[in-house]
DNA sequence: GTAGAGTCTGACATCAGTGTCAGGTTCAAG
DNA sequence: CTTGAACCTGACACTGATGTCAGACTCTAC
């Protein structure tokens, strides 16, 4: 598929798939005349990709990690090195006082809706 | 105390301080000199600002928030408007679906991480 | 072969919070 | 008083993902 196909498909702007190409976070073929084709495994990546940003990554991590991970066709994955770990591990982590975090401002916002809604 | 004391005791920058005060989020008395003067209560309110911000709201509605809070010391609180309680429960269901969207983050690093643990 | 939609690269703009620097003032301790 | 640390304002830089624009090229359908 093209460019604007993966776009609506993801919900991705085409300003956003041709960053993450110059990232290194996705690759496409290229037809004779220059433009990108996509396998249809690209769907997944591209909202792995998302996902990852939303988690707060960085696109030099995602570009580490990617490599790392479990081939869904089974292709051949780069062993992690063991500082990629201990990096991801602290991403873990981070993401873990995240959620808690978020948790809190939750409760925070609760709180005013529940206060507002009592006295309406 | 002044800002520079507060700062030590939140963790947040002088800088960030002042900018919290442009924005209407955070008050203060001043010296004579025209320096800066902290009630014991703003630590609380910057730890508090900080959860918010990192919840991804941004300066402007939680300068809205704030003064619909209730007080920690009875002071007089504003009533949240009711188009206030629609856009932060919408932050709050955004909120929702970010923890949920983390939580799918977290377990993609966990399966990188023991895959790569099991590897060693 | 031509029209029009889609795509290409490259450059610059945007956002919001924060860093940083300059030049000047205030405060507290000696 | 003087000294040095802390503070003041104002301005500009940065980050990193994304928006947007220009000018040129490609692709598909007629």
């Amino acid at each position: 598929m093209r460019i604007g196909e993966l776009a609506d498909r993801t919900g991705v702007s085409v300003r956003s798939l041709r960053y993450y190409e110059a990232q290194g976070l996705l690759v496409s073929e290229r037809t004779a005349g220059g433009q990108r084709e996509y396998a249809e495994r690209a769907v997944d990546r591209v909202i792995l990709i998302q996902e990852l940003f939303a988690a707060g990554l960085h696109s030099k991590k995602i570009a580490q990690l990617l490599p790392c991970m479990r081939d869904p066709d089974g292709g051949p994955n780069e062993r992690a090195t063991p500082e990629l770990v201990v990096e991801l591990t602290a991403e873990r982590d981070r993401i873990d006082r995240m959620i808690a975090d978020l948790a809190t401002s939750r409760a925070v916002l609760d709180d005013v809706i529940a206060t507002a809604a009592r006295e309406l």
